[in-house]
DNA sequence: GCCGTTTTCGGCCCGACTGTTTTCAGTCG
């Protein structure tokens, strides 16, 4: 028995291994489109595959049909254990090597009987690889390179460091007010992480942006000149891409460059449909004829029949059905939605600053209320506050409330505790504001285990917010094990929000998640999980991520007035 | 492997750049 995502992942490994054995592009991409849709389908796999209507969604043919069903009931499909025995298990790691697709490392599997990363890089360095047709003595160098970075794994960027550094790159390509530099990319979309910075620049006149890119202080190694293009990379291993252009052709390179490739894939197969043919230039008519130019990426989505879609939602994940059945959502959370600032430590447990400093800040940004929610007593790492603390603050809190304007809410983010319990007695949770529950200790329970430990929390009448999700730290440590859907249930079950915690190593509830969360009702609270005054700047953060996952205003609680809001998350 | 009021077969997104070619294939985004 496997479940709906054990399944998607055997289809897109299949597809891999199609891959590297240089089967039909399309085929590979066939499965890897099944697996999508299989992880995008609202209804549970049992019935999909029972009242065989696998076939009803879009990229699922008879042949998908049958392995998925196979793979749901058995766990195991022929095709994929033929391919796993067939191929060598290295041939996978290959084909993520820059600079190696499934064509060249069948062309060295055939002459040379490379199958993995290690014997690549022997041959290389016996000068076998140079002696290949198709292959010279320069790739077999960049070869080495590649192979060296891959070694060091690729660098990857919190998206709060690369969006300071897209900026910084912004402020140095561009030298006059009639010049345009945009960043795009991943970092356009707000993904959590960025694997690399996409440029876009243009200008009315002459302008040497790619000398500009090259003579970037932090630019290591030019990797790629071209008329158009222009790559480098970094000292710190991140590669930059910059795409120069006519002033006329900005907006449509700006939306190419922005991808992602998925949303482009659909975009232009509907750009098809409609007559045309849709390039990084714009639209142009299949029967030939001139170029259209756009003015703007609203201009295009226009002409193709479509409202704007924000960079955040192309991603292949739905926006293009909701876009032409006129379900996109038009009414985003912005960041000036919010009224209020949720989840702030101070130097009672492990803040940086003091609670006046917190509410003088709250207030300098013009925040309506200030949610101070300090760890609770089983937090000692974190210096949680006892009761008696917790008391203490109260009065402080009183103290402060008078010298400001922000409204300052009593609160804790208490610890959820190994038993699925919170950690103040009931009689000190109900006289609180605010309650953000998460879990901060024994990450490593199996999934049964946690997901039990988080209902029965969810199930406790105080139990209002669900802080930092699955604890995930980005770039450093995975999400615990739970079954989301299970504890989705149980959360929207006992009327609880969940927190879209704007702290860049954090951001949870992820997107996808967030979805499964809209459809259960589940309101959410956007937070900064702050430290000290500065991250109340992670707000953006936050705003990012939850228009990732399609979050709407009205859902927010924090973008309701002060009474409302306490109204909403009293605990009960 | 999927898909179709233009098609049940022949398509499937499009272009830049590089290196090894002598007109283009492979990779990438």
């Amino acid at each position: 028995m496997l479940d709906k995502l054990a399944v998607a992942r055997a289809l897109r490994e299949i597809g891999l291994l199609l891959q590297a054995q240089g089967e039909n592009p399309f085929k590979v991409r066939a499965y890897e489109t099944g697996a999508r849709a299989l992880e995008d389908s609202q209804e549970d796999l049992p019935a999909l595959v029972s009242s065989g209507r696998l076939t009803e969604l879009r990229g699922i043919g008879e042949a998908l049909a049958k392995k998925i069903s196979e793979l749901h009931l058995t766990g195991r499909t022929a095709l994929l254990e033929r391919l796993r025995t067939e191929l060598p298990p290295g041939l996978l790691e290959l084909l993520q090597v820059p600079d190696l697709g499934p064509k060249k490392v069948a062309a060295l599997r055939e002459a040379l009987g490379v199958g993995s990363v290690a014997e690549l890089e022997a041959a290389c360095r016996a000068g076998r690889v140079r002696g290949v047709k198709g292959f010279g003595e320069k790739t077999e160098q960049r070869l080495l390179e590649a192979l060296a970075r891959f070694r060091g794994r690729e660098a990857r960027l919190l998206l709060s460091d690369a969006l300071e550094l897209g900026e910084r790159l912004v402020r140095h390509l561009r030298a006059g007010p009639d010049e345009r530099v945009d960043l795009a990319g991943s970092a356009r979309r707000r993904k959590e992480t960025v694997g690399d910075l996409d440029l876009v620049a243009s200008a009315p006149g002459p302008a040497d942006f790619a000398g500009r890119l090259t003579a970037f202080p932090l630019a290591a190694e030019v990797v790629a000149r071209g008329e158009t293009k222009t790559v480098v990379r970094l000292a710190s291993g991140v590669q930059v891409d910059l795409r120069v252009v006519a002033p006329e052709d900005h907006a449509a390179a700006l939306h190419h460059a922005t991808g992602s490739k998925g949303h482009h894939v659909r975009l232009r197969g509907l750009a098809r449909d409609r007559g045309y043919s849709l390039s990084e230039y714009g639209l142009a008519a299949l029967d030939g004829g001139a170029p259209i130019r756009v003015a703007s990426e609203e201009e295009l989505y226009a002409r193709l029949g479509l409202p704007f879609i924000p960079p955040e939602l192309r991603e292949d994940a739905g926006e293009l059905e909701a876009a032409l059945s006129g379900a996109l959502p038009t009414d985003l959370v912005r960041q000036e939605d919010v009224r209020g600032l949720v989840h702030c430590h101070t130097r009672w447990s492990d803040g940086r600053a003091t609670l006046e400093e917190m509410a003088a800040a709250a207030d300098a940004l013009g925040m309506e209320y200030l949610t101070i929610t300090d760890h609770s007593p089983s937090a000692h790492y974190a210096g949680g506050l006892t009761v008696d603390r917790l008391r203490a603050q109260w009065d402080e809190l009183a103290r402060v409330q008078e010298s400001v304007r922000v409204k300052l809410l009593r609160g804790t983010e208490s610890d959820i505790t190994e038993d699925g319990l919170l950690d103040f007695p009931d009689a000190v949770l109900e006289q609180l504001d605010v309650i953000v529950a998460s879990v901060h200790t024994r990450f490593k329970m199996d999934e049964a285990a946690m997901t039990r430990r988080l209902r029965r929390a969810m199930e406790l009448p105080v139990f209002k917010i669900w802080g930092h999700a699955r604890g995930r730290l980005l770039l450093e440590r995975e999400p615990f094990e739970c079954r989301m859907e299970e504890v989705l249930d149980a959360l929207a079950g006992a009327r609880g929000a969940v927190e879209v915690n704007g702290d860049p190593h954090r951001l949870e509830l992820e997107p996808r998640f967030l979805r499964l969360a809209t459809e259960r009702g589940i309101p959410v609270v956007l937070s900064v999980d702050a430290h000290s005054t500065a991250a109340f700047g992670y707000l953006r953060f936050a705003v990012d991520t939850a228009r990732r996952g399609w979050i709407r205003r009205g859902q927010v609680l924090n973008a309701l007035p002060a009474e409302a809001f306490a109204r909403a998350v009293r605990p009960a």
